[in-house]
DNA sequence: TCAAACTGTTTGACTATCAAACAATTCGGC
DNA sequence: GCCGAATTGTTTGATAGTCAAACAGTTTGA
């Protein structure tokens, strides 16, 4: 057998023991903001990704739906710039949603290298039907937040997710 | 060949052009605390996936590294669990910072199931050449805020984090 | 006119994750 | 003490999401 130091394990140590047991925590990463962000982000996110897959929807599909409504006619290419994913992470994307007879891809007169993309009737339906549950959504999210607090949060948000490319 | 639905495109179409171009964006989402949080959360996590990668770390690795250091003698279920992430996730994890001799699994005595995790002397001087790059990391991310509002952000954040478990 | 750029697509790879099953070991109730 | 139930690390297989590179068709611009 070769050598597999792969998962070796260190001859017996009676001590190392951690027979009392504090919380495992490191504080050096509690202190960070970015330690912070991901806990909420990842409780947010969890609470969306439920609430949506009630529509029987996932979270990439839903922005998808919402930015092919607010702009109907965008292309491949300008959906997966809005959504931050590779263009040719959209086609399997779309080709679901058009399964699903949400959306449809239009040919266009004017530039045959192009789909404009637009909502089907069921489509739109299927927003309108959206909403509620975004609302609710959003209400769970900032139950414990004053509207004033809720606010300051997401000044505060966009103000760490600005890049430092116009620095110095 | 099969009647291949799967990219189909309407017939041509004039309209639905979208000559003028408003920035794609949809002012549903951009109203959610998710969305703030998501774009905010990505850069913070760009800007320590980069930091890390100077030291030839990824962020999991820097997170087990810190947890084990802070509580030596760990197990790898603890460590997952500490993490986020599945036991069987850990494995892999642990093989590659032990490949690289910053990590050691030590049988204990006490229970032979177990491996109590351990820094080597080599991963505590990884630590160590770590801290600094996260202060800096720290900084960069909250440039935007006084000292005050960088606490108000994290107390915000927390307050969001918490899961609405015992509600109502 | 024609090279360069862009579009959607295909393919292949990679990462991260979990679930389920397994053997070894320990625990708990009796 | 005994023995079924629980736990630990591991393996294996599946899934999802992503990108990079290459391609043919199309448009643009010098």
């Amino acid at each position: 057998m070769a050598t597999s130091t792969a998962h070796a394990r260190t001859r017996p140590d009676a001590a190392g023991d951690r027979g009392a047991r504090p919380p495992v925590t490191d504080r050096r990463l509690a202190v960070l903001l970015g330690y912070s962000l991901r806990r909420a982000q990842l409780r947010v996110f969890q609470d969306f990704a439920a609430a949506m897959a009630d529509l029987g929807l996932t979270p990439g599909q839903v922005g998808a739906l919402l930015l092919i409504e607010s702009n109907r006619g965008l292309s491949q290419s300008e959906l997966g710039a809005a959504l931050g994913i590779d263009r040719s992470s959209v086609v399997p994307l779309i080709d679901r949603l058009q399964a699903m007879k949400l959306v449809r891809r239009v040919a266009r007169a004017s530039d045959r290298r192009t789909n404009a993309l637009e909502l089907t009737e069921v489509g739109e339906a299927a927003v309108r039907r959206m909403l509620p549950v975004l609302e609710r959504h959003e209400r769970r999210i900032a139950a414990r937040l004053s509207p004033a607090e809720r606010r300051t949060l997401m000044d505060l948000l966009d103000r760490v997710a600005v890049a430092q490319d116009a620095e110095e």
